[in-house]
DNA sequence: ATTAGGGATAGACATCGTCTATCGCCACAT
DNA sequence: ATGTGGCGATAGACGATGTCTATCCCTAAT
């Protein structure tokens, strides 16, 4: 049984008359015959009643009609529904960010991101690089937002902006009267957030291996760590879009003297068939960020 | 687009496996790609997701899914529909019947007809034989019991019995004490039904067209007629069937000499589709008359 | 009786679905 | 590093089938 011959059926069966539902298809009369006859033999029962002057759809066929438009309506729908789809522009799009960006990045970019993209429904997934990767060949997310790059031939990532770290003091830290900051001196008293955190790893690398009196004191977000650090437990680096964050938390912001910060991209399957949407999203928050790494240094003093 | 190839798309994205769907579809694994593939092509849209090692339905498939499931299912239910009419001896069955046979008949032919065609739903439709043999034509009706022989080439008839004519008198009648009644002398005070039943002209045909002190006296059904009779306003001439009737209206019933009486037929459209419905119909009723005429005859005695 | 309309039939042609055989890619194991 | 196996894609051949035009047959109406 096939779609088209339903649809001629019901042409038959709405015309009354095989020659108009012939046109009304854009097909011969004959063929639309044939193919009623053949519907016919493989139902087992007759469709029509066939006189020499007229034609008219029996019980069964009259029975069977309800379904036969259903059937013909879900056809429909599903190319309605795919015309709707072809835009890979438009519909659910699930994005991985890590913690120590999204709280800070998405109020940047949520609105640019409706304005550019309305159809775009862009569901964000917060965790950390590890898990995000793991959802990400899961196909359980169709792009994610990281510090690193990607880690296999699997994915693909694009940068989209130099985000640098600052150095955040407590103001009567002694440090704090400095307008740069050395990382080895930063270190001497270094907190760092929790494991698996890459923003820990990347933090460790830049002031090297100290971390004293933060060894024990992992925080396991930002925030937390902004304001132990506000206590006066210790010092650390953050991410420039936490800047904000950071000053009002009442933290001494001051840039690092090698001026060490970290790439965002977006990464994505090598696979994934809508890189459209995944070069557009990209596109509007690299817009977004744009001049963000000098901007957001030299603000800081 | 193709119900085959839907069938293909709900196989693949519930295998989550090219190969196993095309297997669970009876076909080879290029085949089921290749549709696959050409469903992508016309709908627009990338359906699933192939890596080297594995493969997964896109967002746009799994919206699609619903509606796939729902065409499918539709298919499905028209098949079924379709296998359980395929018995023409069930479903509805729409079968006209003349007011002077439909009240006598019905009972005597209800329960053999449920016992032998359970599955068929006849719904009987009384009116007269030219009403009848209109709403034949225009396939309001599947087939017909008439009293008459079919007007025309379109429709075919089967006797199915033969029913005598009785005369019937008021006990006090003059004629009431013959053994026999002659249809001349019956003539002299016939009533007869309403024009437009078969049984006035006959009655008419058979009595000669005396119809004295009943000419103004057209009764419209038979029930009527027979209280008019039993009132004492003339006699009449009933079908058999309606001896019953007559009889517990109060009426003496005798044989005519010339021993007339009506065929009674099934009719229907000679291109009618489901003849064996019409077939087993007749039988039914052909084997619970058997023999009537004979009986009907000798019990009025 | 003739004519026109409507459906059925026949035969040719092209498209398309299906197969087998093979390739290419990737992951995993030795 | 290298082989191996699983899995999907590709190629080419073959057969089925949908479609066309031309024609026939039947019926009804003039």
């Amino acid at each position: 049984m096939n779609l088209r011959d339903l649809r001629y059926l019901l042409a038959a069966a709405e015309h009354g008359h095989f020659g108009r539902a012939a046109e009304a298809c854009g097909i011969s009369q004959p063929t639309l015959s044939v193919q009623i006859r053949k519907l016919e033999e493989e139902l087992g029962i007759a469709l029509f009643e066939r006189s020499g002057r007229s034609m008219a759809p029996t019980e069964a066929c009259l029975r069977l009609l309800g379904h036969v438009r259903a059937a013909v309506a879900e056809a429909d729908a599903i190319l309605a529904v795919a015309r709707d789809m072809r835009d890979p522009l438009a519909g659910r799009f699930r994005l991985g960010i890590i913690p120590t960006l999204a709280p800070y990045l998405l109020p940047l970019v949520f609105a640019p991101l409706r304005e550019a993209l309305p159809a775009l429904e862009i569901e964000p997934w917060e965790d950390q690089t590890a898990g995000l990767l793991a959802r990400l060949r899961a196909r359980e997310l169709d792009a994610a937002l990281l510090a690193t790059e990607p880690d296999g031939a699997d994915l693909l990532g694009r940068p989209l902006f130099d985000e640098p770290f600052l150095a955040a003091l407590p103001p009567e830290h002694r440090l704090a009267s400095r307008r740069i900051v050395a990382e080895e001196e930063l270190a001497e008293d270094l907190l760092v957030l929790a494991d698996g955190h890459c923003l820990r790893d990347q933090a460790l690398a830049v002031c090297g291996h100290g971390g004293g009196a933060g060894g024990a004191l992992r925080a396991a977000s930002l925030s937390t760590l902004l304001n132990m650090v506000a206590a006066g437990y210790g010092t650390t680096l953050i991410p420039g879009l936490a800047a904000g964050a950071a000053q009002d938390a009442g933290l001494v912001l001051r840039p690092l003297a090698t001026r060490a910060g970290r790439r965002v991209r977006i990464v994505w399957r090598a696979r994934f068939p809508r890189q459209a949407a995944v070069e557009a999203i990209g596109e509007v928050i690299a817009g977004r960020l744009r001049g963000f790494a000098e901007g957001a240094a030299a603000g800081t003093i």
